[in-house]
DNA sequence: GCTATATTGATTGTATACAATCTCCGCAAC
DNA sequence: GTTGCGGAGATTGTATACAATCAATATAGC
């Protein structure tokens, strides 16, 4: 998980922080949903103060969005957001690959290599729930993708990847792949492996770049086949 | 000057933030140096309490480092880390007027050319004194750079591009820039400008690119040579 | 019945008090 | 001299109190 920001991570209470920002992510609250201070400081067993901070962080972060004097929200999404983010995704993403290329070690590329196992081992594995499987997901593929960040060695890029990367999990995107796209996908996780290994910076951004987008288009149409269903949620 | 950011700008000590940042990046707290609470809260004229917002906010954003329980520390940066920003500079703004290059209007391509044409003026106009100089080139500079990234349609990009590039100003690039350099780069703008016309994102993006690691170059050039001068004023 | 205005309750924003923590210095032991 | 311990001062971290602001309802005027 280890996530490399400017604070450091140890701080006693930069926990609350973490702790919103999962709630967030795992959609305790949901997206739109207005966040009380007051709440979230029982929630969380502390005073309003450190929330506050944790509020001003989320803000910054762009997980939620502050109201002077009316509070925060937690940040919804329209369809042009994920193309957004996508977009920069596929762009900061691929540009940590082909860095990676050059650099990455060893080391690196077998803890990929037993991501990508897993992932792919997690296919005829069978879960006790499926928030458990989505889990497991979610986690070995931050591990892939986390170790190319960082493989690239700027340490700026990881940190906007991260934050970048934070919204697609409030939308829980692997809740909506099935078995063909998550093979596709495993692929993917192959080809931009034997990319790396050869070194070869402008194919690991091609994959890769191909990578997100195809997940990009799997999550639109699920949106798009969800909003139809329902009707729309949103509040301003 | 306008920000975009996901916290309203109007907010009423939400300037307290701007006014930070601002000493910040012109220097009145130089990189490396403590930042005690007390003080600053006397420097702003308000209490602790927004103060330590403002420093979070610094935080997440890369301006200053917070320490748990030791403080907040005026980042400071090295040669690498010049190099990481200009690299994603050139990635982020290369792929803004690309973007841009489809979507950009006849306004915004105005304002552009306004920008470009007083950048070209202010080579033969004399300026009261050396800040007035410096502050109106970096003025002009970011109505420029922030025209092209609003023209990407990309809310997310155009926020990037202000973390980014909110450092190199903490150099205060500009003072290094000779006539020469100065005329290079009024060059580069007009053809950009020129690339935007034709609807030619490639060309723009790479423009683009050049101009930003040109920019680049010029600046690590100064800093080696600073470097060398005197002896390195880093502290941890 | 409709609009405009005041009042109330809830919530945010700021200041301040106090607790927790760290740094620095002195002193003792070796 | 060097190392280890301990206390004083300074600074950060948290909680709480209060002021400022906003949303919603009630009330009055038309």
């Amino acid at each position: 998980m280890s996530e490399l920001y400017t604070i450091d991570e140890a701080s006693p209470a930069d926990q609350v922080y973490q702790r919103l920002r999962r709630l967030l992510i795992e959609g305790y609250y949901p997206p739109g949903s207005r966040l009380v201070e007051e709440r979230l400081a029982q929630d969380l067993g502390v005073s309003r103060t450190p929330v506050r901070q944790a509020l001003v962080r989320a803000a910054a972060e762009g997980l939620v969005h502050l109201f002077p004097n009316r509070g925060a929200v937690a940040r919804s999404f329209t369809i042009e957001d994920l193309m957004e983010i996508y977009d920069l995704r596929a762009l900061l993403e691929g540009h940590a690959a082909y860095l990676a290329a050059q650099r990455i070690t060893a080391e690196q590329i077998a803890r990929m290599e037993a991501a990508a196992t897993a992932l792919e081992e997690s296919l005829t594995r069978t879960f006790e729930r499926r928030e458990d499987e989505v889990h497991f997901l979610v986690e070995q593929n931050a591990i892939f993708h986390g170790t190319i960040a960082a493989a690239s060695g700027n340490q700026r890029l990881v940190t906007m990847i991260n934050q970048i990367v934070a919204v697609p999990l409030q939308f829980r995107s692997f809740y909506w792949y099935r078995a063909d796209e998550r093979r596709i996908s495993n692929f993917f996780h192959r080809s931009i492996l034997h990319a790396l290994r050869l070194g070869d910076g402008d194919r690991a951004r091609a994959v890769m770049r191909e990578h997100i987008l195809y997940g990009r288009d799997v999550l639109l149409q699920s949106q798009r086949a969800e909003s139809s269903a329902s009707p729309a949620r949103r509040e301003e």
